[in-house]
DNA sequence: ATCATGTGTGTTATCGATAACTCAAAATTA
DNA sequence: TAATTTTGAGTTATCGATAACACACATGAT
């Protein structure tokens, strides 16, 4: 491997002097920085990361956890997120929990001993804390991503899930539907919470009651307890729709109901949170509460670099993206 | 930040003892282990992967390129490289070249920089032989995916581009379509030029002639040139069906058709190269032939390891894997 | 002519960890 | 009991880069 020594000792200077011409530092004569870079160039020299972030105490690489890499949501997220870290000279360590605590865990030892400058930090849920105050504890800046944390006072880029919530149940009562169920994700989750506050607050304001035998909890990433559907729609009185708290629920819920023969919308509305990017541009079919999520990304790492960067005193910020109602097909009125 | 050297002093040992019990190699007495492990713990030491790396001269970091981070097939093989890479006790660095060459040449450049162990490498192109030969000048040991690269001899994991291209047209061909147009990937990339070949060898030996003026070519990524699908409309003997030669153009084709007021399969059948994942799993639209995305990460991950870990002189090995028709309902009949 | 200033470069110590070597004390063997 | 081996450590050098300081020489001011 090449090193500043090597292109030291061909050059005729001394090491510093290959390193002040690589960082641009300190005074050096034009002669000298030509012949130093020819030398470089003739030996494809580059610089070891690892040796450089050793002494300088950073590494420029930001980390993105993320809950779910084969959700659009996330990976339209992690787009924007790249985009903003690498225009600002940082690299990207993309990691994955899985919706899986012990995961994230595992990622943020990973984190901590690769002594990243920064997080972005989608949490599994409210245990995440501990998480997150060992970063803290590390003195590792991060932005909270999503889901909201108890607990922790930070920057934070969070969905209005209630707002969304509220939409998507109002457009199914107003397609006639009284009896609406609920698959929500974990009550572990603050998107979870939101979004069934916002469900409860539709009902309220439409002079309906909230019947928690119809809401059902499980993990977001994906619908794996179908003997819920079952006690579902064995009801004594069914419902006629199904909000599923996320796109992942919503996948699992529609291929269950198709297993026992029910067709959505025929049979049963469904509604969901989060789009499906491409496939659901050339054959709509969910109605959905679209979050921007490339926008969740872009704008979370703008808020970490410059707390990264900035002043550290910064006040907390927190930034609420609103999502926007795509009424589609999985939806017709109570026939 | 918590050093050997911090602990050793609490521990009343030295450094290389406090090393000793981390790595747990040579000789350390029973009551020193748990003494060093204690105030280990206590002082919730992390080890600096950096310094660690320096002196070892390797990182236990792998890099995985691929070329769309929003495409389900991508992100697919990527859990599919994550869990294999994890549970050989590696980190996983993702980067993200977005059918882009100067990006990939980025990413090979962090790669180098950042020293990693090896690099799971879906290139963008033909073009992408330079970025390799930098990898291998550098000794870094890589495995190529999905793409051949002519002028390279490497581990390689593929799909049966060929075959299924023929298995798609052939369907079409079953159905009555004599007129099929292509929309294919840059001829710099192997599988457009093996679906191509597909293509052909399908009207070949179906009796059918292959008309030039039907083929167009662009980038993987995405549609961006509608002319061409007017040209094809306009044509003088228009085409019943479109071969998409990925998803992400299959998707393009299916918006830009409907923008000018046409439908699938209606007006016109569509079939493509690559699945959607759970969007196609709750409202299956498109004729696809659908590659084993997972299969590819974990098996190019494990001859990457191999080829890290074992016998450097390993022979190169070609796995090609195959595909499965799906027919769905973006096919129809010729009436 | 003398002193201060600026310019270009080299020296040494350091980041945090580990390899290779050393060595005293304890345990074993002859 | 003396010689040898084993055990459980410590010392020093090193990985590749940069910060802080040192310093020779040229230039300009007085």
């Amino acid at each position: 491997m090449i090193t500043i020594y090597d292109i030291a000792e061909k050059a005729g200077v001394s090491a510093m002097t290959v390193s002040r011409v690589i960082n641009n530092t300190g005074r050096i004569s034009e002669a000298t920085r030509k012949r130093v870079r020819k030398v470089m160039e003739e030996l494809h020299y580059i610089p070891n990361s690892m040796a450089r972030s050793l002494v300088l105490q950073k590494t420029k690489i930001l980390s993105l956890l993320i809950t779910d890499i084969t959700n659009p949501f996330y990976t339209t997220l992690a787009r924007g997120a790249e985009d903003t870290a690498l225009r600002a000279g940082y690299r990207l360590l993309f990691a994955n929990s899985d919706e899986d605590y012990a995961k994230e865990k595992d990622y943020v030892d990973m984190m901590l001993s690769t002594r990243v400058d920064g997080v972005l930090f989608a949490p599994t849920g409210d245990h995440s804390l501990e998480n997150l105050l060992q970063l803290r504890k590390h003195n590792i800046p991060f932005v909270v991503l999503d889901r909201e944390i108890p607990g922790i006072d930070a920057d934070v880029v969070l969905g209005d899930s209630k707002e969304g919530a509220r939409k998507l149940v109002e457009h199914l009562i107003g397609l006639g539907h009284r009896r609406i169920a609920m698959i929500n994700g974990s009550p572990d989750v603050s998107t979870a919470r939101l979004r069934y506050t916002g469900y409860r607050e539709a009902h309220l304001l439409n002079g309906l009651t909230v019947e928690d035998s119809l809401v059902v909890h499980m993990n977001y990433r994906d619908f794996h307890d179908e003997s819920a559907l079952d006690a579902l729609i064995h009801h004594e009185d069914p419902p006629t729709a199904i909000f599923a708290a996320n796109n992942m629920l919503a996948v699992g819920v529609i291929q269950a109901l198709r297993k026992r023969g029910m067709q959505v919308p025929r049979d049963v509305s469904v509604v969901c949170f989060d789009d499906f990017g491409h496939a659901e541009a050339i054959n709509p079919f969910l109605t959905a509460a679209a979050q921007p999520a490339y926008q969740f990304g872009a704008l979370g790492m703008q808020l970490l670099i410059e707390r990264i960067e900035g002043d550290a005193a910064l006040e907390n910020r927190k930034m609420i993206l609103p999502s926007e109602l795509l009424i589609r097909s999985s939806t017709q009125a109570v026939q």
